[in-house]
DNA sequence: TTCTCATTTCGCCAAATATCGAAATGATAT
DNA sequence: ATATCATTTCGATATTTGGCGAAATGAGAA
């Protein structure tokens, strides 16, 4: 237990240091969404949103319910204080990039039940992504 | 510039998810620091410490004064609010932490012309690491 | 100018990470 | 009980990253 604070806050700061990841949790901060909507939204495989969901929930970020045969991911509420803080100042100020903002606009008009059917039968990406680069 | 706030935001992220780097920001937010004396208190080599600092440097949390023939880091105090909060909060989380406490201690007695004439000659580390395993 | 020596850069290796497709899982609806 | 289908897990691959030693750099001292 001796670097309990060092590992913990690594383990977050490691969730949010990747763009994929830090533009789930701006979406998710506006609304809770289902797996697959956030697949439609970051155009990756259903592989790799679950991959960062699980990064993210690991280091207590998020958190999930269950909705038919939907997961919800929301963002936990439930967590220490000061990682909170941290959140929410990385989230004011990713607020402002054009990425995030069109994001924003796209889960807006993001239809659960249209977007998931269409896409359900397979687990292609809408399109194929490499790694992205800054 | 399309992602300009979230590639920012994003390499300062990045710089922060590591342990050593966290290490290295806490002692400099105690004082600044040779770069010879950081690495008497990390145990690397030379070059691992180089490249950490140059992370850190390149992320805009840092930066240098020269000192005759020492390069002397410090935490730069110069950079925007929000990222100015999202490490005072980082740092003030991890103050708790028993390697941070002891590490203080460490750079407390530092003696920068001791520390620094005895491992001059070689680039080796005090002790040999492989990667902080969380 | 030349020597010294703190630091950086380079080239390499091993470990970690982001991504994919395919297969496994598991819960709802039939 | 079975079929469906959203999600997760697995195995493979490419890229990135942290680490080292050796060589290069560059600034102060002689």
């Amino acid at each position: 237990m001796r670097k309990y604070k060092l590992n913990n806050i690594n383990k977050v700061l490691a969730a949010l240091a990747e763009q994929n990841r830090l533009r789930i949790l701006a979406a998710l901060s506006f609304r809770k969404m289902a797996v697959c909507e956030i697949r439609a939204l970051l155009k990756l495989s259903f592989s790799t949103v679950s991959k960062h969901l699980s990064i993210l929930k690991e280091a207590g970020l998020i958190d999930f319910e269950k909705d038919g045969k939907w997961v919800i991911y929301r963002v936990n509420k439930d967590f220490p204080l000061e990682i909170k803080k941290i959140l929410n100042q990385v989230l004011s100020f990713i607020s402002e990039d054009e990425q995030i903002k069109e994001d924003l606009k796209t889960v807006r008009s993001l239809d659960r039940d249209k977007i998931c059917s269409i896409t359900a039968t397979t687990s292609k990406p809408i399109i194929t992504n490499r790694r992205n680069k800054p």
